[in-house]
DNA sequence: CAATAAATGGCAACCGGTTGACAAATGGGG
DNA sequence: CCCCATTTGTCAACCGGTTGCCATTTATTG
């Protein structure tokens, strides 16, 4: 007996009354066929797939969508395809403007190619990291990792999940995009030399930091080649508030010249300094890193190796998207220039007074 | 001999092999209700109501679930119910650091409620707001717009849709999060007062912005009340360069003291003034608004009205979300304090030398 | 003009979780 | 021991696009 009584009248509607509408929700593509007088999978086809429809019917469909102010749903979309025109970004400090220019440079392409940016922050951590980018991972199609804090392995299994990114740093089998630090080094050091500097600092960043391990290479190497001698002081954070507390450091080792791992750190580093009477550049030269945002709100402004990080942004998400397109699998390192921006913290010693 | 064609064998598999593993693509709740020996709605029942299944069934799904290393799809949960535990937050300008804090803060509060942050720029521009907000309209539970410059209808349509709050405005019925300005620039303009200013300038922000005429007024009135003339002169943008281009109306304008609409247009100001040979505060004092990132990088370091960005930007989402989570309609404004921040590049006016 | 190839539109089965309606099991009271 | 009120689990119909397959229509060509 299981008479499951019957709950659409067989007569009434031709249709079943599966999607009527009742003018709350938002039109979908049923509604545009009933418009358009087609079957729903045709409207699909002519909203999608170019070329798939004759240009009589995707006109008709066109008009009726435009007429009914249809959106796609995106998760409907997602559901069967899984794609979603979306990816993440990830950093570790949302504060650091370092990472301002990257997110920019994403968000730029990424609106550009009619994705959506998704971010998240890392707070710094390892774990944090991971379990944002797992998080995400779900949701989007792919992902890029600004300066990321986890190991290789770790990032190399993300990316057997889906597309990656990953930029300053360089993990082999994933494509990266890293700014190659020798030129503005090299241009640094022997602007430093050329004033008459003969030993120079650097004051490295987090260890786990790939960056500034090549950011101390770089500077040994330089240094070695126009005859200074290098020495490497370690900061606690990288941030203003680590760059005054390195001061104490600089100044015992009796270097005349010092290269920072970043920007905030080189202005920390300044702001103590001066604020033990020590005048920059006279009696000592600060170079930083990266031309972040504010570098040149200093007195003197700041001589930095500048970073092109809105390209670097804006190379990644290319890279990422164009991996998503099926340009095939480049995962090569996309190197991208840094040059010398010389302004007022550094240049000639001046005979101590 | 395993019979490898026939895909099901008829009495082999109780179930239809409709959702089979393949062992490729992520496991589901059929996987989990299989292992589990439950209905898959009962599986979602026990991962989504609790309470909803005795204690008995709920471990056994929870232990299945965690041996396969399940993980809802967003999409599919999505797709039926709406929610997306997603929102999204619209910033007229990324690299404009007042939004870093208003972004961060609004991030910590998501990932602290397990939602995730979408993000979108709207380039200073009211259609491309729009079209931003309408996109991500799509995708997420809610909204915040910080600093929109769309008008109150639109914002008011958007808000009919789904929760919308706004940072940085009031918009009627609505509900917001604000700075109250009048704290911070009473405290501001009593300081010129004190230190014998008789005359200042208010150098605004973008016409549309409600903000800069909340700061407009706000000055005026504490100029009044304190007796001061108080002249406006307008930017172009509010940034550092649009900070240079206003110093020429700034020295025309014969006035001693400046507030300008936010930090960028006093440090651009500060740059041009200095560049030109005036001492900063000696013959001219500078306040700012927000306290950006930077601020206390100039020197002298800027004077400026604080706004608890961070502050609005957890408050907003909080707001947010309490309103998700049915906290009825507040729709209130919720105001925050603003401070005076009183550095360097504000003062006593030296007698001309 | 018939035969064949290509373009086009329709049908229906998905994607994976949610939820209303209902049946079965469980428990309590008379 | 039976009846009724609750809990717990099951069924099946969604949500809204996508896409493989097939039937038709239209264009091409001998």
């Amino acid at each position: 007996m299981t008479e499951p009584k019957k709950p659409d009248a067989p007569a009434a509607t031709g249709r079943a009354n599966k999607h009527a509408r009742d003018g709350k929700s938002n039109p979908t593509i049923y509604d545009i066929a009933k418009v358009a007088g087609v079957n729903p999978s045709t409207v699909s086809r002519a909203l999608s797939k170019p070329g798939r429809v004759s240009a009589k019917t995707q006109k008709l469909i066109e008009d009726a969508a435009a007429e009914l102010n249809y959106q796609v749903n995106p998760f409907a979309r997602a559901l069967p395809t899984g794609r979603t025109n979306t990816f993440g970004l990830i950093v570790a400090d949302i504060t650091n403007p370092t990472f301002f220019d990257i997110i920019r440079g994403a968000e730029t392409t990424a609106t550009l190619r009619d994705y959506t940016l998704v971010l998240a922050e890392s707070a710094e951590s390892a774990v944090t990291e991971l379990t944002a980018a797992r998080r995400l991972m779900a949701t989007v199609d792919g992902l890029i990792l600004a300066s990321p804090r986890t190991d290789d392995d770790n990032i190399r299994a993300l990316a057997r999940d889906k597309p990656v990114v990953v930029i300053n740093r360089e993990v082999e089998g994933v494509p990266c995009v890293v700014p190659d630090v020798n030129k503005g080094i090299g241009e640094a050091v022997r602007s430093l030399a050329a004033n008459g500097h003969t030993k120079v600092a650097f004051v490295a960043g987090p260890p786990q930091s790939w960056m500034s391990a090549r950011r101390w290479e770089g500077v040994r190497a330089a240094c070695e080649w126009s005859r200074l001698e290098a020495v490497r002081l370690d900061s606690t954070k990288p941030t203003v508030d680590g760059g005054r507390q390195v001061a104490r450091d600089v100044r015992a080792s009796g270097v005349t010249a010092v290269l920072t791992y970043n920007d905030l750190l080189a202005i920390g580093l300044m702001q103590e300094l001066q604020a033990a009477g020590i005048v920059v550049p006279d009696q000592i030269s600060i170079v930083g890193f990266d031309d972040i945002f504010g570098a040149d709100f200093t007195t003197p402004p700041l001589t930095t190796v500048r970073s092109p990080l809105g390209e670097c942004g804006s190379g990644a998400a290319t890279l990422l998207l164009d991996l998503l397109h099926g340009m095939g699998e480049p995962a090569g390192t996309l190197r991208v220039e840094t040059e010398l921006v010389l302004r007022g913290s550094s240049g000639r010693l001046l005979p101590a007074g």
